[in-house]
Order: structure tokens, then C-alpha cells, then sequence
DNA sequence: AGCACGCCGACT
DNA sequence: GTCGGCGTGCTC
């Protein structure tokens, strides 16, 4: 007898071995076994199982050395789940399948299922017209049928409570429900709410930054078909579900689902699609915000649109949104309207909230007459200052590699005297603490995340409790907003992002902004300002009238326009290279690769600096329908030449 | 990814 | 004389 195995490692391939006689019954395909592989002992997982040996006459076939599990770990979906993993982002076959099983040999499953108690503790308030609809709707699909659904609607109108019914009534069921959240501070926070009304036993959070001994536990639970509730952010979608009857997204507009720093990479919305679809389970998407991707299925009739428009009792504010530029007699960085606002909520001790956006504040060049920034005069882009001993101080575009000197006319004022602006929340910190020295500031970004006692863990509770003057923070602040008191949001030049490579980039800001509205409609009195350097950069007009779907819509036309996605599939190859020739050889050779499936190539840009040790430059491929997942197995499969590399991201969501 | 083999620079 | 740098090649 023989099979072949694959390992965790970076390669696109199984491998052959003869089973002694002794393991023949327990080789089966999904099992972990150790083989010996190079020159080490190491663990596998069995793949295919066959009396005859398929492997090439020039191999010596090694033994299976033992095996490692009774039964496989994951379900019978899993060979199926990994082709489709496989067929659309792309990857090795063994990193794929080893990120839905643990690699560890000693990772056993519990075998007998612990006694389970289910007590359900469901709010008694009575529901909206919109929530008693959801829930008769999904109600009325019958069991184990695949039916996706959007529960769409602006905040405060009791979607999520909707969803958590939905799940209790999946757990009663003794079923399993799976809720996603964007990132792990949300996870955390609403890991209580879930825990109070399911029981914490029958909540099993899941995200990258477990313990390793939580994830063995829940692992199995998951595996034995256990009911249960998992809370948890995009890696809980490739849990081996027995029973799944229910899976829901939570802020599906939300950038964080798509994982493209490590491999495997995915996109949760199109992984739950297939998931759900083989278990014949209902997914739901609930969002006040959802992708173009979605609501372009919703016109299509693939999913199913349950509009969520009466606000829960109590929360229905309209925020007043107020636009205003920077220039200022006091301050370079805020204007009057936003301090005198900032001073008269220190003065009723409510919590404000600054968001800015980082990258748009990292070395820009402005005018200290007007406060204008210095732009590209090939594409309109903020210039960046960067000094480096080779060229110099000089000003570079980020998006078309242009440079200039810092010689600079302002092109509002005709001022000639520049300064650079330095980084992000600190300054902004520091400039507070001028005008309002007695005020209590808190940080909230990733730095201050980092640690635990890093103050952004305060500056979130801080949210919650209304026990700070101002929070200032970067666009991730914007998604803790869950509960928050605040009562006065301010957005910092924002708009800047929108000259950036990202076409993505004017939806982000537009869903940070109705975030941000929505939030404000929680609490009376709500104000969002917004301070743009650039008032014309975007269509603030949906965002005053509070109608998502009229900003979505222009969106949409934008992307057709334009030919982006959801109207082509993109696909980005990073090349990289020590030396130019070869990276320009190599660029060249995947462009004429692809050239029969592309509807359209971008580039080749250069996105690292062209003096650096390692060249790079992207190339971005716009496909049909019909022809991408070719041309993605066509450049999945592509061997670089020596000293070169190839990154290949199907979907992306990152453009540097 | 690991791991080993292999061929050139500053040191006990 | 050799320790060790990391380029290249292989894994049934």
C-alpha cells in the first residue's frame, strides 16, 4: 500500500511513501502521520491512499513512520475547502491545509463530548418592525439550506441583537454558530456580551493571539460537533465545523477580513460563501457599512436584503456634521470652530474623539501662510519630504515616483515658506496639551495598543465610560466605537488617503465617516466635524443626508466605471530583486505570461525606492470573470528566476 | 521552510 | 591554516 503526504512547508506538492503492513487500516486521508522527509523525522498529513505506487521510478520511497491520529481532525470538507482556498488566492497546498489543522503531532482531540447545558438568556425588550422581519425570514429557510443574507441598515437600528437571537436559537438547536468580528480588540469586547446571554461554556472565542491551550480545547469542542457560539475574528472561518448551521459577519465593509500578510491568504466573505454553501448553513452579513463586493451580489438577487431602518428606542439623535478647512489664527493643526467645540465639551466633561490619519500627516510639506500642502505637479498627490544621502532634501510623489525640490509656491496663497510636518498622534497630542493643559488626553492607536498597560487599552474603556476629555486616535478607533459615549467625533484631513494607489480608498473613508455618524446618533447632541484640507476630494453630500446607499451607489458606478472590482478581478505580483536587470527581466516575462487573460495591466510600479538593496516593483492585472482563476493558477504556479522572487495576491487590498 | 553542501574573507 | 558568511539545491 502507499499515499501521499504533505508537510507545512512552502511547497506546491505532495509526496510519495510506502505504508508498512502494520499501518495499513490507519492510514487514511486527513490523518497526521511522521515520515522521514529530507533529512529529518517530521509531521504530514495524508492526502490520497492507493494500492498501486504512482511515484516516478528515479524515487527511493521512504516508510510512514507512524501515525498520529485515530480519525482525521477536520471534517470530509477539508480536501474540498483547500482546492478552493488553493483556486483562488493561490499558495502552497501543505500551507493551506496545515492552517486548518495544527502542524503540532501532539495536538489530540478530546475524545467523548463533555455534557452540555444551554441556558439562554435573551433580552425581553420588545423588537423593531425590521428585527421581527430578519427574524421571521431567516426563520422561514428550511434546515440545512445555504442562504445568504444582508442585514443592512445604519447603527442602533438592532442588528447585531438580531444576530446573537439568531445564534441562540442555532445553539438551542444544539447547532453551531459562528459570528466574526473585525479584529481582536472587538473580539474581546464582545466575547462578555455573548458569554452573559449563551453561558460561558458554550462561547468559545477564537482569534490569532490565543492561548495555545484555549485553542486546543475549543479546536476539539469545534471538531466533536459540540454546540456552541464561536466569537471570533477572520481565522475562526477555518474551524472544522461539524454542525454549522449559522455563521454571521459583523461589519462586513470591513477592510480587516481580507489576510494578505501571511499565508494562507483569503478573503473571509468569499471563504464563508463556500463554507456555508457545503454545510447549508445561513450567512448573514450585518453592516451599516457593506463592500461594494456585497451590494453588488444584493443587486444581482444572490443575497438577500433585509433592510434594518428603525433605530432602537433611545437612540435616535440625528448628528449635526459640520465641514470646516484649517486655517486658523491659533493653531496650524485645528481650527477655531474645532476648539471652541473641544473647549465646550471639556466644559460639559463629555468625551471627544480625533481621528487622523497617519500616513497623510507622515512628512507632508505645507505652507505655513494657508497651511496647504505641497502637491505632485504630474499627479496631484501630497508630496513627501525625504532625505536621503544620495539625492539629497527633496520633495517625492508616493504614487508616481515624481520629484521636486523644496523650493515650493503654496498654490492657494503664492507663499514660498514650507515646513514638514512631522508624524501622527503624538503631535497632535502635544499641540492639545497647549490649548488645554488641565484636559486628560489618551493615545489610541497601534502603538499604544501594543503592550497592556499601553494606554490605549485605557483610552478604549475610556470610550465606554466617558472618563477622558479627548481621545485622539487613528482610523482603528473609528471600529471601537460599540457603546461609546462620545459625544464630539472630529476627522483630521483625512481626505489626503484619497490620492493614495488605493481605489478602495474613497469607500474606507466614506465608511469611516458613516461610522462615525452612526455612532453619534447613539448619544444626544452628537457632533462630527470635519476638517478638510480639501473639500472637493470627496462627495460629503450622502454622508450629511446620513444615506449609505446613495455614497455606495456612486461607488459602484465609479468601480464600472473604471474597471475595478466588483467589475474585474485584480491580481497584484510583487517582483523582487537585488539587481534591476533581472527584476526588469522578470517583470517583463510575468507581464507577457499574463498578457492573454488580462483585460487591462497596470504598471510595472516601483514601490520601493529604487536606491534600496532590494528592488521592487508591481504589477497589477485586471481580469474577466471568465479567465482569472487561470491566469491566477497560471502565475501560482510560476518559478521565479534565480535571484528573483514573486508575491502573488489575488483580491488585494494592500497597494504598497 | 529547514537542512546541508560549497566556496571565499578575517581570525584563534 | 579554520570558522563562518549566505547562495543554491533538495526534500518521496
Amino acid at each position: 500500500m502507499y499515499c501521499k503526504v504533505v508537510y507545512d512547508v512552502p511547497l506546491d506538492r505532495d509526496f510519495d511513501y510506502a505504508v508498512p503492513a502494520e499501518l495499513e487500516d490507519k492510514i487514511i486521508p486527513g490523518v497526521r502521520v511522521t515520515a522521514p522527509f529530507g533529512r529529518v523525522l517530521t509531521g504530514g498529513m495524508v492526502t490520497a491512499v492507493s494500492e498501486i505506487c504512482t511515484a516516478p521510478q528515479n524515487v527511493k520511497l521512504k516508510e510512514i513512520a507512524s501515525v498520529v491520529d485515530k480519525r482525521p481532525l477536520f471534517g470530509s470538507d477539508l480536501f474540498p475547502l483547500m482546492r478552493f482556498m488553493k483556486a483562488h488566492w493561490g499558495g502552497p497546498i501543505g500551507q493551506i491545509l496545515f492552517a486548518l489543522v495544527p502542524p503540532q503531532p501532539y495536538f489530540k482531540l478530546d475524545t467523548a463530548p463533555t455534557s452540555v447545558h444551554i441556558d439562554i438568556k435573551t433580552p425581553s425588550y420588545s423588537l423593531t418592525p425590521s428585527q421581527e422581519n430578519a427574524l421571521k425570514t431567516v426563520r422561514s429557510f428550511p434546515a440545512y439550506e445555504f442562504h445568504p443574507v444582508l442585514l443592512n441598515g445604519p447603527a442602533y437600528t438592532g442588528k447585531t441583537e438580531t444576530v446573537l437571537r439568531l445564534a441562540g436559537e442555532v445553539l438551542a438547536g444544539y447547532g453551531q454558530a459562528l459570528i466574526t468580528v473585525p479584529d481582536i480588540v472587538a473580539a474581546r469586547q464582545f466575547i462578555a456580551e455573548a458569554e452573559a446571554r449563551f453561558g460561558a461554556d458554550n462561547v468559545f472565542c477564537w482569534h490569532s493571539r490565543m492561548l495555545l491551550s484555549k485553542k486546543k480545547k475549543y479546536f476539539s469542542a469545534v471538531s466533536n460537533g459540540l454546540p456552541c457560539v464561536v466569537i471570533s475574528t477572520r481565522s475562526g472561518a477555518l474551524l472544522p465545523f461539524k454542525n454549522l448551521r449559522l455563521a454571521a459577519v459583523l461589519d462586513e465593509g470591513d477592510d480587516n477580513y481580507k489576510q494578505e500578510e501571511n499565508k494562507p491568504y483569503y478573503h473571509l466573505r468569499d471563504l464563508l460563501f463556500f463554507r456555508a454553501k457545503t454545510h447549508g448553513a445561513v450567512l448573514l452579513f450585518a453592516s451599516a457599512t457593506p463592500s461594494a463586493e456585497l451590494l453588488k451580489m444584493v443587486q444581482e438577487g444572490r443575497v438577500l436584503e433585509l433592510p434594518f431602518v428603525q433605530p432602537v428606542p433611545g437612540h435616535a439623535f440625528v448628528p449635526q456634521i459640520k465641514l470646516t478647512d484649517k486655517k486658523s489664527e491659533k493653531s496650524r493643526f485645528l481650527s477655531d470652530f474645532l476648539l471652541e467645540q473641544l473647549a465646550e465639551n471639556i466644559r460639559r466633561k463629555e468625551t471627544s474623539l480625533l481621528i487622523l490619519n497617519r500616513r497623510g500627516y507622515s512628512n507632508a510639506y505645507y505652507c505655513l501662510n494657508c497651511g496647504a500642502y505641497a502637491k505632485c505637479k504630474k499627479c496631484g498627490a501630497i508630496l513627501a519630504r525625504e532625505n536621503t544621502p544620495e539625492h539629497g532634501d527633496r520633495l517625492v510623489c508616493k504614487k508616481c515616483g515624481h520629484t521636486e525640490t523644496l523650493q515650493q509656491q503654496c498654490p492657494q496663497c503664492q507663499n514660498l515658506i514650507f515646513k514638514s510636518r512631522g508624524g501622527g498622534t503624538q503631535k497632535i497630542v502635544t499641540e492639545l496639551t497647549k490649548f488645554f493643559p488641565k484636559a486628560h488626553l489618551l493615545r489610541l492607536d497601534s502603538d499604544t495598543l501594543k503592550t497592556k498597560s499601553g494606554q490605549g487599552f485605557e483610552a478604549l474603556s475610556a470610550l465606554k465610560s466617558g472618563r477622558a476629555d479627548i481621545i485622539v486616535g487613528t482610523r482603528l478607533a473609528s471600529g471601537a466605537l460599540r457603546g461609546a459615549k462620545v459625544t464630539l467625533a472630529a476627522v483630521l484631513d483625512a481626505e489626503l488617503e484619497l490620492d493614495g494607489p488605493d481605489f478602495r480608498a474613497s469607500e474606507k473613508y466614506g465608511q469611516m465617516l458613516f461610522a462615525l455618524r452612526g455612532h453619534l446618533s447613539g448619544v444626544p447632541d452628537g457632533r462630527l466635524i470635519i476638517q478638510a484640507a480639501d473639500k472637493d476630494a470627496y462627495d460629503y453630500s450622502p454622508l450629511l443626508q446620513g444615506d449609505y446607499a446613495a455614497a455606495a451607489q456612486t461607488e459602484l458606478a465609479l468601480r464600472e466605471s473604471f474597471l475595478y472590482p466588483p467589475f474585474v478581478h485584480l491580481i497584484k505580483v510583487l517582483v523582487k530583486a537585488k539587481e534591476t536587470a533581472v527584476l526588469n527581466a522578470e517583470t517583463a516575462r510575468i507581464k507577457r505570461l499574463a498578457a492573454p487573460f488580462v483585460l487591462e495591466t497596470l504598471g510595472p510600479v516601483w514601490c520601493a525606492k529604487k536606491t534600496d538593496v532590494l528592488k521592487k516593483q508591481y504589477l497589477l492585472f485586471k481580469a474577466a470573470e471568465d479567465r482569472w482563476l487561470e491566469l491566477l493558477a497560471e502565475l501560482d504556479s510560476f518559478v521565479p528566476a534565480k535571484k528573483a522572487a514573486v508575491k502573488v495576491s489575488a483580491d488585494p487590498y494592500d497597494f504598497y
